[in-house]
DNA sequence: ACTATTAGTGAGTGATTACTCACTAATATA
DNA sequence: TATATTAGTGAGTAATCACTCACTAATAGT
């Protein structure tokens, strides 16, 4: 029992203790993986119903509508998904030495993200593919990255650009490059080929690798 | 008149001149518009004929079912994505030194590349949304990869190893890099920030270099 | 034990869905 | 000119859509 115990905690997103009953928990289960595998709009609301084992009323007992419910799934994984930049030890441990190179830092934010993408992987994937579709979900992972993300990790950058361990390129083009680096292989491993081979511990140590060299000076 | 000139470029599949009736091309035009824009599944086929300016019936006397629409807008874009790896001259050019190193070969390949995305924008947008729902599509794209792009993608990086120009990573790794590095900035230049200021030629200019310095011996 | 609030139900709603079909208009072939 | 083929139409159809509502069941507060 309780298979949807991933959820639960997803959904914790504060620490507001919310109680979801046992059925709510069904229907969020239910959503989430039909979403995930046929998207948003091709899923009804009568199948999650049904799949979950309520009556379709109960739904919108908890949900005023079909999108409350698909943002109640995605604003949770949105913010999750940038959790390391929003928590306010972040920025304070990078700069009290307790990553001493830009490398370092990188080595423990993927496999943080690598865990945290594994874990929840059906709800980024719901968040990945309705983001293209509802304005939103863009606005608020606009506001999010541009408020929280962005700005430290700028300075996290110049930090190390000041160092002298990252070369004096384009504080915008190394956070593109780090990202695009990350989100290439967490998308290659988990969305496009996911039951090709992967020696995980290896490809991340390369993808850091090759990366490093590129940024370094 | 005939804004879609590119959307009958796209359907140029091979040689086969095919000829389609200007209602036919105002039916692809919208559908590819909307597709774009809402989705496939959120799009109905009465809001196609209505933005075509067509008759609903007149959709279906030229595609059996509205995924048959789907496919002949996809299908192509599909094709045309790969394009280069299915050139028959394509791998020969490498081997007979008009391309000196990997480099050179990533310059050219990815500013191919650039303009084929900026050209069919809203076509490449469809495809990579619904490939993630649609099973014959995840196929084609599979089956086009590993019989046609992946075979001479691994020559030729063997090829550039064994020049001693790219240090000995495994041959799918910098494959993989490769791609996501380009993919990573054609996604984030057209689809995550397009609005960005961006200085196009000095990004990829970045990205190559990144690249390179990370994958040289 | 009484009452108020919330959780859950399922038949019912009008709107919309992809698709059909009998028909006309246009074009090609003979 | 006669005929066959294709292109285009739009009203019609059964199915399905998101959502409502009057109702019962369960829980909580006093």
């Amino acid at each position: 029992m309780s298979e949807h115990s991933w959820i639960h905690e997803l959904l914790q997103i504060d620490g507001t203790k919310e109680k979801f009953s046992e059925k709510q928990l069904k229907i969020l289960e239910a959503a989430v993986e039909m979403f995930a595998e046929k998207g948003y709009a091709a899923t009804s609301t009568s199948e999650i119903a049904k799949k979950a084992g309520v009556a379709e009323g109960t739904i919108f007992r908890h949900y005023k509508t079909k999108k409350d419910l698909l943002l109640a799934i995605v604003t949770p994984t949105l913010f999750k998904s940038v959790a390391p930049f929003l928590a306010k030890e972040f920025v304070r441990e990078v700069f009290d030495n307790e990553y001493e190179t830009y490398e370092q830092f990188l080595r423990t934010l993927l496999s943080n993200r690598y865990a945290f993408v594994k874990k929840y992987l059906p709800a980024i994937r719901i968040l990945w593919q309705e983001v293209a579709f509802h304005s939103e979900i863009k606005q608020c992972f606009r506001h999010v990255f541009t408020e929280h993300v962005y700005p430290k990790f700028a300075r996290i950058v110049r930090h190390f650009q000041e160092k002298g361990e990252l070369a004096e390129l384009p504080v915008d083009s190394v956070i593109r490059l780090t990202i695009t680096s990350f989100a290439g292989f967490l998308a290659t491993r988990f969305l496009f080929l996911p039951e090709h081979h992967w020696d995980d511990e290896a490809e991340m140590e390369r993808t850091i690798r090759v990366l490093m060299n590129g940024l370094r000076r």
